[in-house]
DNA sequence: GTCTATATGCAGATAGAC
DNA sequence: GTCTATCTGCATATAGAC
């Protein structure tokens, strides 16, 4: 029965996948990943060795699933504007299915600083390339050599916060009410595509006199 | 020795906060915080009785010494936007001073969502008054329900990400440099503030043609 | 491949001397 | 109050039958 073999371990990535996510490595316990999985602790171990194991094998799915959505369609002179307003509303949709998984994803980060971005510098894209070539064409809000940065901390920030922040937010703001919060998020798409849509990056444009009325 | 009891508590709950912070909850161990204690894990439970009633403690000292500067300054009829540029300035270097503050909170507010909710309403402020009392003066980018709502999410997003987003930003974008990031942080209370400025909540204000100038 | 039963180790918690 | 030594329980991991 090989055909049983792949669908058991399936099974297993899928209850981990839930389980860690919910409770992060730490937290989780084998015995849940076997329960919600339907089968045995012990064959937890037998298809993957140990606890550490299976949590690597759960984040590369992860990961796997979700970067090269983002990689994918990076070309040589994308601009940093374009790619993100064309991955607001992936990322704003895949946390809308899958709430916890910010807050997985930095506890991670801060956990494991090196891994994940060793990963994404293993990619085809290069980070800083992509930043300096939009270095020229940010509104000069602040005097700074970092405006692209500071735009891109914006643009994730605001797709992030209100996701990230969800059990607070949700109680205090929306009454615990898991309809409204959804509406609310799902509006969040067309309001960061609008506000981005006022910033012109093209080279010949020139600044507003007041820079606040830009980003 | 009483004078020493005190010293020794203080000690514990220093080191604990670190480790808590550091590692959350559950990847925190006794026998560390005692170490940085310099003390023995069993005067742990001497003064706490479980690694529990020490997480809280801890929690509590740390949530009280974050929050009452938010509510503090909150009159009957403040603004949000007013009481939002108010204090990006001292969360921006509350978290340059703890880096890893904004990871731990947003954990345990997962983990616990009940927790935190409850005793900031317990507080004398009243978040749904506060947003309600805004609600005719902001810019109507979207037609929404909730714009006050997306622009807290919005500011706040903007200040937070670059700190919980560190690790990873940092080693992607600043060449893994503490200090250039350190400076990058520093930038942004002045960025955010010149941003909102640009907002005029005054009654009397009309919108501008092009809603996308606007936050 | 899958199970039950068992072993191992470690972390939280206690006992008791000083 | 503070320590050393010890206990207890639980979670990971293994052994071995089917």
């Amino acid at each position: 029965m090989n055909a049983l073999k792949v669908e058991t371990q399936q099974k297993i990535v899928q209850a981990a996948h839930e389980v860690f996510i919910e409770k992060g490595l730490e937290g989780a316990r084998m015995q849940e990943i076997a329960d919600r999985a339907g089968i045995n602790k012990a064959l937890l171990h037998y298809y993957f060795r140990s606890k550490d194991h299976l949590f690597d094998a759960v984040f590369q799915e992860i990961i796997g699933k979700v970067m090269p959505t983002f990689t994918e369609k990076i070309g040589p002179d994308i601009n940093i504007l374009d790619l993100i307003t064309s991955f607001i509303g992936f990322y704003n949709d895949f946390f809308r299915k899958n709430p916890q998984f910010p807050q997985f994803f930095f506890h991670e980060i801060w956990q494991h600083p090196d891994k994940l971005a060793d990963f994404i510098k293993s990619q085809k894209v290069n980070p800083t390339e992509l930043i300096k070539n939009a270095k020229s064409k940010i509104p000069p809000i602040i005097d700074s050599e970092y405006l692209p940065q500071h735009m891109v901390a914006n643009v994730l920030g605001m797709c992030l916060f209100p996701h990230i922040a969800r059990p607070l937010f949700q109680r205090l703001f929306f009454e615990n009410d898991e309809i409204m919060y959804d509406q609310f998020l799902s509006e969040r798409t067309e309001l960061l595509t609008k506000m981005l849509s006022g910033i012109d990056l093209s080279p010949e444009k020139s600044f507003s006199e007041n820079p606040s009325d830009d980003f």
